[in-house]
DNA sequence: TCAGTTTACCTCACAGCTAAGGTAAATAGC
DNA sequence: GCTATTTACCTTAGCTGTGAGGTAAACTGA
């Protein structure tokens, strides 16, 4: 049976016939299922008072470990947003009392985001949660088909230049 | 080598290795790929002044076929934003002559909307060069490994039914 | 036939991001 | 040791989306 894709396919091919539009099949493919992912992640964000944005700061520090703190470069570079919006972020969590930022003693221009308890126990608590809707989303494929699956991802990224970081 | 998204499944794996994280190498994945695959997209849409949201509606009227007309409600559906979202991109791209908004005569409550000629000669003139990028994307992938992929991807937009509309 | 529901689209307040740009501290090269 | 450059972070304006809600037209079934 059709999927939407297949049908944007169906309708190029009949209307530009000269232009190999393949590529769509994964790329339009990649675009929607990053969009049903991110709802469906959404929904168990809010579960716990969260949004994705600031779920993510809070994890990336909690897996960093003791003693859970990170300069907002870091934090910019793992979420892949820009500077502005690190701010933004944090400004936001340190009024919710879920980071706190301190001077950086080592370097006089930066500053320190350090998870408080009160950010601990949240990400603690959202975290099983949020790994349960993740084994959910993957749940039509096999272990086989993860791997292959994320090994051909990482394929892509690497030739994206978006493996480092 | 181990890319961003093995570092991190590390990291969890050190601070709690109670957790299953498997699922994140493809998750993580999926969604710094579809940032990075976004980020590249863009820059073509901008060779030709457009972004992503206009190339998108402009794309779906014009591979619907002659008369190159369709309603507010299937441009949303198509695009997975909400009305309010596609009032406004109508908005701006009736201001640039790119669409025109006639009444739906077979629905009083409803609009069409309709690719004026300027709005056509441009993604013609934008679709060879998008295709072009999507390719280029995809380069680090053979035949048999797009093909696979675009069927793992197609299986999980079913399982999120996500696949039709 | 007609009240209740659904559908289509628009409006508006607000959230979050980007991009450009500012300040201050650190670093590199002479 | 001094200047030029880079780096770190913040500020702000502007854009685009969401979500709640409004109006009007089209259905639906008793």
């Amino acid at each position: 049976m059709a999927d939407h894709v297949d049908r944007v396919l169906a309708q190029w091919h009949a209307e530009r016939p000269d232009l190999d539009v393949s590529p769509m099949a994964v790329i339009g493919r990649l675009s929607r299922l990053g969009a049903l992912v991110d709802a469906e992640l959404r929904r168990t964000f809010a579960r716990h008072g969260l949004d994705r944005a600031t779920f993510d700061v809070l994890a990336t520090l909690r897996r960093s470990g003791p003693p859970y703190r990170l300069t907002p470069t870091e934090l910019m570079r793992s979420a892949m947003v820009t500077s502005g919006a690190i701010t933004q972020r944090l400004d936001k969590m340190e009024a919710l009392g879920l980071v706190e930022r301190t001077p950086n003693e080592a370097d006089g221009r930066g500053v320190c985001v350090q998870l408080t308890e009160t950010g601990g126990e949240l990400i603690d608590r959202a975290l099983p949660d949020h790994v349960e809707t993740e084994h959910r989303i993957l749940a039509a494929l096999d272990a086989g088909e993860r791997e292959e699956l994320a090994a051909t991802l990482r394929t892509l990224l690497e030739s994206l230049g978006g493996a480092g970081s």
